[in-house]
DNA sequence: AGACTAAGTGAACTCGGTTCGCTTAACAAG
DNA sequence: CTTGTTAAGCGAACCGAGTTCACTTAGTCT
């Protein structure tokens, strides 16, 4: 039997594979669908977070037994990247019409930030092109049009888009589970800082006050407009002139 | 007793406690020691990856019970943060001196990305300052030394560098176990590409063959390019024109 | 009506992390 | 040297996760 390949859920090969056979599904009609399932996983993971996502816990919700949930997915693995491109598909909405090339990757940017910061449970299941489903390409894709629109190379625009989508998954990742805004949070910080080696951390010791204020946000802020930046400088000399 | 606090590993409350009562251990001396602990698990980590790293193997691997490991660690939680902190410490190299600030971020921020590829289990655990231990803070104190130098506030320093520890991460968690260069994989995301609805994705569909070869490095590299030119540009907001 | 097959079930199985009560060994004081 | 104390370590369990298996149920198609 040569289809007893293991494909890796949300790799190229398996969404061809899923789409494939998408047709065949729901013709025996009973309660349970692949959608059913992944709207509650998702409500699941968002009200609960990831470690609530159990297959029990599933079956529980919808009522049925976990044997049952295999009948429509081979693995928890496969259930996760399911309920992700489900909730793109549902969350990620087209960027409004009329702005500038600039302002429409920002508002994208800030979306995209917002979408995962709204499902804190799916960013630790967030791969690249490779593991996303047609749903999440979309964001991609209109991406594309805008940096090809402004005189990139399709390479070009494929790799600033990376970059960005990169650059977001990246902030909401590495500032998962921490509030800093909260003020018990900055006092923590605070007192880490000033209890480092002076030695080997002179800065953030003599600082520690003023970086413990620093928020996310202002990083997230900052990254952004720099790749803006360096999009504008890259099709700027391109330009007849003012 | 109000020391049943629930302190998340990794936090700065968990970090300073652990400071605290490092004296403390290694009076009675046995075999097991915390950085043991820790170096036995990297190995597992690094070779075998993050599912690898169980109690079970880890203490069949320092041949003791798994009870034992809990005299040292109150969960694995804390193993990973450990573990982590231990790679760090021993990875992480200082960048040469005589370098302008320019190329040492460069440096530092491949030295980043080089150090993660070659420890793709630890990956997934990487959060922010917030949760890093003295040994990881080293690379951000060389940052903010280089940013302050060359005229950023130590808000802007702080915000810079978490910038480009969030960009490097990303772009290596974004990637995470794909390798881009493989034909293989480059075959199948082509025909991922070609395969989407041509109505919603015209872009990927025409240029499928294209997109399918743009690798991970080349996303990174513009992104590092466009993070530099930013630093560039602010610092040297009015240089006399040529 | 009967065969076929997909959908669903309940009870297991395996394998994680973690806890419990116990033993062992190092040290300090008498 | 003995003895009390305490940290280090042990074996065996416990609980809860994902997954599989043999079986039943209910549509669909001759």
């Amino acid at each position: 039997m040569d289809d007893a390949t293991p494909v890796r859920a949300g790799t190229a090969a398996w969404w061809l594979a899923r789409t494939e056979k998408a047709d065949d599904r729901q013709r025996r009609r009973r309660m349970l669908s692949l959608d059913l399932i992944a709207d509650t996983a998702l409500s699941v993971l968002d009200s609960e977070g990831a470690d609530a996502l159990t297959m029990r816990r599933l079956a529980h919700e919808l009522r049925c037994s976990q044997a049952a949930l295999y009948r429509h997915i081979t693995s928890r693995d496969e259930l996760v990247v399911v309920a992700m491109d489900r909730a793109v598909g549902l969350g990620l909405h087209a960027p409004p019409e009329g702005l500038g090339w600039r302002q429409t990757v920002e508002w994208q940017a800030h979306s995209f930030r917002d979408f995962l910061l709204a499902h804190p449970g799916l960013v630790a299941f967030i791969r690249g092109t490779e593991r996303l489903g047609p749903s999440s390409l979309s964001g991609m894709e209109h991406s594309l049009g805008q940096f090809i629109a402004i005189g990139l190379s399709v390479r070009e625009a494929y790799a600033t888009a990376s970059a960005f989508a990169t650059f977001v998954v990246g902030s909401v990742q590495f500032n998962m589970g921490v509030d800093t805004a909260d003020p018990d949070e900055q006092r923590l910080r605070r007192r880490l800082y000033e209890g480092l080696d002076p030695q080997r951390h002179p800065i953030m010791v003599a600082n520690a006050e003023e970086l413990s204020r620093v928020g996310s946000r202002e990083e997230f802020e900052f990254g952004l407009a720099a790749l803006l930046d360096a999009i504008e400088a890259r099709i700027t000399p391109r330009r007849p002139g003012p």
